[in-house]
DNA sequence: CTGTTAGCGCATTCAA
DNA sequence: TTGAATGCGCTAACAG
């Protein structure tokens, strides 16, 4: 509640020189006023008006962290494992470097550039923006901004993004399995965005195909419905599908989880008559018998990356990788088997 | 980037009609000068600057949302789906009500004070605060907070509180189990903080006991570490225990789910030889085989609930209600046995 | 209906 | 080493 003003009264000093304290100019300040002043600060606890240091600087110690959703969807996002995980890192980091953290969601870009005007924010990380919106944001924001999760169409432009090694994830499934012997592999995401984390995935299983000169066929990708019942549906219509498919490769451990226990309750072995694999490798994949053979990421790796990288930017540095790629590794469980041959 | 004084002068007005323009007040307008003004603020982009509002208001349309974890554990709770459903409700209602949200979590409550004097914080939502710091913080913030999850001392203040009904709770689990022919229940949960949200379910517990004259040791309630192997250890030390337990209850789901896998993988049939419950009824009591007879609570309800108190008391309402309890209600599925005569 | 003015608390420049 | 003065953009009380 105390200001600079009432220390300064109390201490009987100016306030420049209770700010000259505050912000640890001690050479400007003799030893003696600067123990008055500083156990004034500590005993009328003084806590700086953040409103004040914003009109004065205008700039802020505030970091936004703002998740897109799907353009008329007004559900949360946040109960996707991966996004708590994230936000719990980011949020960790953010405090622990002094700042603090506004949360947002929304589904266009004008909502950022307000936020962003009105809060003065001293940085932005934008989770899961499309490419299209990502080039706008850039453009029109002086503030530094990092993204993660998002896949840009190639405009020429810098941008700093923490990203994961989609395409080399679904590559390295794909081959092993491949390797396993299937042939008719079904994969499905929750969204198409084109270009986005899933369709990059698709890319790389298509290269898997083409290592051993076969072919991944577009109609192999599946589009999720986010509606329960409706992806109950889609299950029930992949185990009449004839040829049947081998293996079903799902771009989250959520739904991969749910297909299992699907199949199960129907009487299709896991894996003896169709495989399945996740993606992620959080709590679900671990839960399931059989557990899921997925693509591992590291939520808090990269929810510390991007703090870490929007502090250097903060800082004004340039960085020597304005694009981190994380990688992924792929966890062999028991979700999949051997094709016959 | 434009400011009330720059509208203006496009506008040949004075900053005052823009401001009251801005705040709706059109009777002190006429329509001539309404029309223009607004036209300019639309094609400047006006965004308030909100530090000059802080700054003027002496508040600020930010809402903190806290959550506290445990001393000395600097990990995020923000990966529990409790805490992340809550937080998604939270967010959607604060940023549809024309507020921020401030996002922090800390382990002690100067913290807090702070966090409010700092921002002029409008209002405050605080998740699993213990008993004593919600007396200290309580008597200390003049900001309107409303509390989730939070058991108090009963000192004779005041408390919004958003609860849950854990006694009755841990009483209809309990009653359930009674009536299968249970008798031998061990209780678990991660905190045995008294008063806390475990302690009550177990009191519930003891209720069903005492309707059948039986009466519930406090030795079975036990405490669950947050670490991996030492609730594996835990798990393996149970089911040698003689004579046996008949029944696990677990105060959340995910270790409920864990402890059923823990059996399985050792041939321990579930619910055939030990029957297992959970608490809160989320993704984890589907998923796992058998599905969890669990508690169910809304989370999201609860946000939403929160937010609602929250903002009745910035307006400077009184609530009829103070403290709401949530209803709980016992969800019955496949995880639990009866227990032969 | 419209304009003027005095703060809000801090940073910062300049003067002593 | 310390102090005085100005301005950041807005609110609100007041004057016209």
């Amino acid at each position: 509640m105390a200001t600079i003003k009432q220390i300064a009264e109390k201490a009987g000093v100016s306030p420049t020189t209770v700010a000259n304290v505050i912000h640890g100019r001690t050479a400007k300040v003799s030893p003696s006023t600067l123990e008055r002043v500083r156990s004034f600060l500590a005993s009328e606890k003084y806590a700086p008006n953040m409103g004040a240091i914003m009109l004065a600087r205008s700039s802020s110690r505030i970091i936004g962290v703002v998740i897109f959703r799907e353009p008329r969807r007004n559900e949360t996002v946040l109960e996707d494992p991966f996004s708590s995980m994230i936000i719990g890192a980011i949020e960790r980091e953010i405090r622990e470097a002094g700042y603090y953290m506004m949360l947002h969601t929304t589904d266009h870009e004008e909502d950022i550039l307000r936020l962003v005007a009105k809060w003065k924010l001293a940085g932005l990380i934008l989770i899961w923006v499309t490419g299209e919106m990502a080039g706008i944001l850039q453009r029109s924001l002086e503030t530094p901004v990092v993204f993660i999760d998002c896949i840009f169409d190639d405009d020429g432009q810098e941008y700093h993004n923490v990203a994961l090694d989609d395409e080399q994830g679904g590559y390295e499934l794909t081959k092993y399995l491949l390797s396993m012997g299937h042939r008719r592999i079904a994969y499905f995401a929750d969204s198409g965005t084109w270009p986005g984390t899933a369709t990059m995935r698709f890319e790389g299983a298509k290269r898997a195909y083409a290592e051993l000169a076969l072919s991944l066929p577009d109609d192999r990708f599946k589009i999720l419905s986010k509606d329960y019942d409706e992806r109950q549906k889609t299950y029930g219509q992949l185990t009449v599908s004839d040829p049947p498919y081998t293996a079903l490769a799902f771009f989250s451990d959520y739904y991969a989880a749910e297909a299992v226990i699907y199949c199960q309750e129907r009487g299709i072995e896991v894996p003896g008559r169709v495989s399945v694999t996740g993606f992620d490798d959080n709590l679900f994949a671990r839960l399931v018998r059989p557990r899921l053979t997925t693509v591992y990421q590291d939520a808090f790796l990269r929810g510390h990356q991007a703090v870490t990288m929007l502090l250097a930017l903060m800082r004004g540095e340039t960085l020597e990788t304005p694009s981190v790629r994380s990688p992924v590794s792929l966890k062999i469980r028991e979700s999949v088997g051997r094709v016959p041959e």
